[in-house]
DNA sequence: TTGTAGGCGTTATCAC
DNA sequence: GTGATAACGCCTACAA
């Protein structure tokens, strides 16, 4: 007949509730809930259900929602660090309870958790270096600054790609800024007042690509022509623009799979620890803003 | 000292598992992503976890997923049904098991359950409106069909302001498509085949309008200019666009928001059944694609 | 083979 | 007021 077992007693009983937490700064971010989707369609058929949490990129959020998944005794927690995090015993409460914890994208190194991220580094190189194929000899880069790896990382891959080909580093080029449109008009407004205005604009976000962009044609500016723009992130927004913005992929549908995947090995392993790191290969994708050729 | 509970038990003998099931065709939508994270945000203060699950569009993954979120003792669901829900059993299950049941958006009038959705006919009614006020004539429709109460709603809304207005209702002018940019570039190339082409398009989908956009662009036509286009939902791309697309905003933070509400009023009521329905009011966004004046 | 007792971690209840 | 005990629903293990 049609009987029901009753998941929460099945669970006290078993010590396992068959749920897994994620956490992430806000959910509504295309790419987090694309990565949560991922986890979510490689989970469920395995049996486990998702909760949710945001941490609206507050360290305290995040150690609360770690502290109410612990005690919901999920069985896995799968993270994406907020940007004001700077301390880590949360995380290592979590290791302490045997609870395996993946990071995805902003990661943490810290001992018997594993990690899912692209090579920030790399994405970042392979669109300075796809600039400089395009006749670009003065890049200029918009990053978000250091608080968070991704980023450093993203200027790291931009200075050396810069080296490789024997442009010059211009420390004037480099702006920092937030992730949005008028932080993006505003890079490009100062750029372009420089005595050796850039001719490429790499940003490490596509909001300030965009916003860039925006200010850029508004003066007069033609994209590619006069400046060439990558973002990063792959934003839905970049491929819709009528005249599309290059940007970086970060393939977030398949990082939420491994991710989920990672937690499984994690999870079956119980005599043993796993530690895993596996960092994805980010996709550059060329559109309109800096094809020139 | 810091001693944590076990949940587990708690919920098992306290028959409350402070979890609540929410359900959506696909996490990833800006649109879906975005009221769950109203839901979160109102449900997160009050000691509930949420679990997310997608149906993928198919009756058949909703009622697996109803059945598992039963099994799991939430505390109650929210959900937005999919595209192809035809028998409405698996609903009633949950209202037999006492355990509420809200919709969002996509709804069915099923006894003892609530519902928080959009006026989708003022929506609609309104952009129609709007086209008309602009000057324009012959307003194409493009519509996803009567499979789902919205998209017939929106019609109803179209039609409902071309007559209001003493303007000619044509059947031709109204083109069914499925949610996406090729299906919007198909829809355009047809309607200005006909012998008295529109002038303005109203699309009950923000891909519908892009797609129309980005093909009449291509032949030569102006926006607004020739043709004044809306576009629905309020999709991100449509306000970032260089050219941004007028759009109905269907406020879904607020509607996660309320329906985490609604859950909560009729959670609370033990002796009594609550049976809510909301209807929120849509905002027309008026931007570039339909400002002649 | 079939059936029954015990315990998972709480809390509520009842006896002291 | 304090402290032991039963019960939430299930599964496992052991006994008949």
């Amino acid at each position: 007949m049609n009987y029901k077992p009753n998941k929460l007693a099945l669970a006290l009983k078993k010590g396992r509730s068959n749920i897994v937490g994620v956490i992430v700064p806000y959910i509504n971010r295309a790419f987090f809930s694309t990565v949560i989707r991922g986890i979510e369609e490689e989970l469920w058929p395995k049996g486990y259900n998702v909760i949710i949490c945001q941490t609206h990129e507050t360290e305290e959020r995040e150690k609360e929602t770690i502290n109410d998944l612990i005690n919901t005794q999920v069985e896995g927690i799968i993270i994406s660090i907020s940007k004001s995090t700077k301390s880590i015993e949360h995380f290592e409460q979590v290791v302490k309870k045997d609870i395996p914890l993946i990071f995805f994208d902003r990661s943490l190194d810290i001992k018997l958790t594993s990690s899912v991220t692209i090579n920030d580094f790399q994405g970042s190189y392979d669109a300075t270096q796809h600039l400089i194929e395009q006749g670009c000899k003065r890049i200029a880069h918009l990053t978000l600054g250091n608080e968070l790896e991704i980023y450093s990382e993203r200027f790291k891959g931009y200075k050396k790609a810069i080296e490789d080909n024997n442009l010059i580093f211009d420390k004037n080029l480099v702006v920092k800024l937030m992730s949005n449109v008028e932080e993006g008009k505003r890079a490009a407004k100062e750029l372009m007042k420089l005595n050796h205005p850039p001719d490429a604009i790499f940003s490490s976000t596509d909001y300030g690509a965009l916003g860039a962009i925006k200010w850029l044609k508004q003066k007069g500016y033609s994209i590619p022509d006069d400046i060439c723009v990558v973002g990063f992130s792959n934003e839905p927004f970049t491929q819709y623009m009528e005249s599309p913005i290059s940007s970086v992929d970060q393939t977030p549908l398949e990082m939420g799979r491994i991710a989920a995947k990672v937690f499984l090995e994690q999870s079956k392993s119980n005599n043993m620890k796993i530690e895993k790191r596996i960092i994805l290969s980010p996709k550059l994708l060329i559109r309109d803003s800096s094809s020139k050729l």
